[in-house]
DNA sequence: AGCTTTGTTATATTATAATTATAACAATCG
DNA sequence: CGATTGTTATAATTATAATATAACAAAGCT
C-alpha cells in the first residue's frame, strides 16, 4: 500500500499518516490480520522519524484499528464499538455538512457524495 | 446565540469558535446579514483574548462566510463557490465515511446520519 | 546460547503553531 | 469629538509536532 506524505500540509505528519491507513482499511487495500511496517521500516520508507509513525500507531490502537504485539508487530485488529463509531461519525459530519448546506449544497449532492466515497470502500 | 468553549478539548480555540459559526450559520441562528460581536465583545463574552477571536473571523473571511468591514463590523455573507464548496465536503467526507466503514457502519445508517443532521439544518 | 527486531519509554532539542498581552492605526458612527 | 470597528505590529508564553539518541523487555531466529 503507497503512502503519500504532504510535507507542505498543514495536518500533522501523524494525522496523515493515520487517515492514510484507516482509508487504506476501508478500501481493503489492507485487511484485518495484515501488519503494517514496523515503526522503524515505515519510518524509513516514507523519510520521517521513527516516532512520529509511533504516535500514530499509537492513536490507531487508541481509536481501535491496531493492535501492537511486542513482536508480531503493528496488526490491524478492528475494535468494533458501533455505538461510538456512530456518535463519532455523527460528530464529524456535523461541521463538513453544516460548511456545505452554508454553500448551499443539497441533500441529494451530499447523499451522492456518501455513494460516491462509499463505492471506493468496498460498496456495501 | 450561544458559544461553548471547550477548554479540555484539543481542537484549536479558534477552529471550536469557527466551526460553531458555521453550524448557527447553518441551523439559521444566525443569518445573512446578520453582524456578529465585536472581536473584543465575543473575547470578552467567552473569556479568551481578542486575537484569538480575530483569527477565527479571519478564517471565516477567508472560507467565504463572512465579510469585515471596518465600522460595520463582521457581517454574514456567504461567497457561493459551489464547485469549491462541493469538493471540499468530498475530501471532508472520505476520512469520515472511512472511519465509519472500518467499524461497520452501513450505507444505510451513514444516509440516516445525513439525514438527522440535515433536518437540524432547514431541511432542505 | 547469542543476536536481531519488535513496540515502548525516557529524555532532550528544535521548530512550528496557538494563545495571550499591549499598543497603535485608520475608518466610521453617534 | 469620542467611542468603537477591524486590522496590524510586536512580543512573550505556552503547547504541540517532529526529530534525535538511547535504552528496555519480549519474542523470534539461528
Amino acid at each position: 500500500m503507497l503512502i503519500e506524505i504532504d510535507f507542505n500540509s498543514e495536518e500533522a505528519l501523524y494525522i496523515q499518516l493515520r487517515n492514510q491507513i484507516i482509508v487504506g482499511i476501508a478500501t481493503e487495500q489492507i485487511r484485518e490480520g495484515d501488519t503494517l511496517p514496523s515503526v522503524r521500516a515505515l519510518a524509513e520508507m516514507i523519510g520521517i522519524n521513527m516516532h512520529t509513525v509511533n504516535k500514530a500507531y499509537a492513536v490507531l490502537r487508541e481509536e481501535g484499528f491496531l493492535q501492537l504485539d511486542r513482536r508480531r508487530g503493528a496488526v490491524v485488529a478492528l475494535d468494533l464499538d458501533k455505538l461510538r463509531a456512530v456518535e463519532e461519525t455523527y460528530e464529524g459530519l456535523q461541521v463538513i455538512i453544516a460548511r456545505a448546506v452554508c454553500k448551499r449544497v443539497s441533500r441529494e449532492e451530499i447523499h451522492e457524495l456518501v455513494d460516491r466515497i462509499m463505492d471506493r470502500f468496498g460498496g456495501q
